[in-house]
This record gives structure tokens, C-alpha cells and sequence, in this order.
DNA sequence: ACAATAATAGGAATTATTACTATTTATAAT
DNA sequence: ATTATAAATAGTAATAATTCCTATTATTGT
């Protein structure tokens, strides 16, 4: 993978929030800085991002979002605002213990609880 | 809400399979018993199905699938060819104890093990 | 500096889904 | 049974997220 300002830039604005943006929110960031770069661009560069293994792609609903942690960790999802919270739910051995028990070769467990975050009481 | 022929056909394909089908397929099977229906019935009455808490949506990568089965359960999505195998992996006792380890007022938890299923060795 | 080729902008195309509107249909009241 | 009502529908347009295409630009090895 060649160097490129722009990919750089969007790895940054990634690796830059907890918000777990989508593709449109990168982009608007990158704008700021980059006034000429293409959402289509965007997108290609986050999925090479995530080919090589440097951000993880979830999807939320119908929409992806991207963060940067690679750890395995799960999410908070408020159906009220929106907002996706990183938690560790399990630690890494119970995580392989469920990979293990069904006949099924397993490369990664995603889980997300949906409800009410502490904002809205 | 109102009877309808083409709601009850759209259900009775639902619950007439465990392939956790998208909109498409179930239009497609819809479309030969019922050949005049349209793509936007289908949405329509798998929202009502939904929100009337007959059926289940859920969402795989960008698009949603449809699943007749309302019990807490789990799924393993195979990467190779795609399918969604229903499993259960906690009882609700420990869903119930996930629910409760984070302030966060929680009402489902989403999980999919992503990974190899046995067609593929 | 130059050649090879990856990366890009800008826009068209695609896919999944929702919205709109005139018509049809289920059903409740007469 | 006939009629009035409002929900359901077909067909199509619109939208949103994402991918694809092509001529141009930028990076990098020589």
C-alpha cells in the first residue's frame, strides 16, 4: 500500500475520536483540512484501512462506522441518541471458550446491547 | 391492524424457513403464489410484522433479514457463503446479568459469532 | 528526471429502502 | 346487502449508503 496524504488524514480523524463515525461524518472532517477530497475516496481508503488490518468496520443498524480500537471489546447502543459505547464485556478466554463450543471455526464474537444510555433518566 | 391476504402470505413465508431471509426473498417467493405484489408491500407488511412483534429483524452487515423466531437467541454467520445458523449461547439468566453489569437501561443483546460454518473444510 | 502504476476527483451506477398517490379492499355501520 | 370509511396496495419516484468508472495526478523505484 503506497503512501497518501489523504489516507493518512483519514486514519487520523479515526484514530482521533471515541464517536465511532460514519463514512459521511469522516468526510466532512477531512473537508475541513482537505477541501478537494472525495467521499468516494473516503471509502476506499477505509476499507483499505480496515483490510490492513488498521481500523475495524462495525455496522450499526444499515450504516457502517469505523473505529480504531482492535481490541476485542463489545457496545453500548442507546436507541434514543444514538451514541455506540465501548465496553469489555467478556475477557479473552470466555470470548474463545464460545468460539469453541459449536462446530463452527470462528474468527470473531460481535455483541452489541441495545437500550438506554445514562443521558436520558 | 387490518386483515390482509398479503400480509398473511408474507408471514407464512417467514415462519416457513430458518434462512433468515432478506426483503428480496421473501418478494420473490411472495411473487408466486401472489404475482402482482409489489417490492414495497413487502417492506411495508415486514415493518408491521415487526412492530407488531410477530416477527424479528435483524440486521447483517447493511441489510436486514427477517427471522420468525422471538426468542433471545444468537446467530453464526458463516463469512463464506453467508449463512445465519441460530444458536443459543446464553441462557437468560446471564443475558439478564449482562444487562444489568453497566448503567445503561438495557432491552436486547444483539450477538453474532462471525466465522467458518462445517459445509466449508 | 522519468517511467510505472497506485491513488484520486467527480460523477454515474447500484443496492436497499422509504415515500407518494391514485386505486382497491376489508370491514363496520346502515 | 349496500354503502361509507379508512387501511392496504401497485407502481413508481425518491433517498441514502455505497461502489464503480475513467481521465488525471501523485508516489516511488530506478
Amino acid at each position: 500500500m503506497r503512501y497518501s496524504h489523504k489516507r493518512e488524514a483519514i486514519q487520523e480523524i479515526v484514530y482521533g475520536t471515541n464517536s465511532h463515525p460514519t463514512a459521511d461524518w469522516i468526510f466532512q472532517k477531512a473537508k475541513v483540512k482537505i477541501p478537494n477530497i472525495s467521499l468516494g475516496t473516503v471509502y476506499r481508503n477505509l476499507k483499505q484501512l480496515d483490510d490492513a488490518q488498521l481500523i475495524n468496520t462495525i455496522y450499526d443498524g444499515n450504516i457502517a462506522r469505523y473505529d480504531w480500537n482492535r481490541e476485542p471489546h463489545d457496545h453500548l447502543k442507546c436507541k434514543i441518541c444514538g451514541d455506540m459505547i465501548d465496553v469489555q464485556l467478556f475477557d479473552e478466554q470466555i470470548r474463545n471458550t464460545i468460539k469453541k463450543q459449536y462446530k463452527f471455526d470462528a474468527d470473531d464474537v460481535l455483541m452489541t446491547i441495545i437500550g438506554t444510555c445514562n443521558k436520558h433518566k
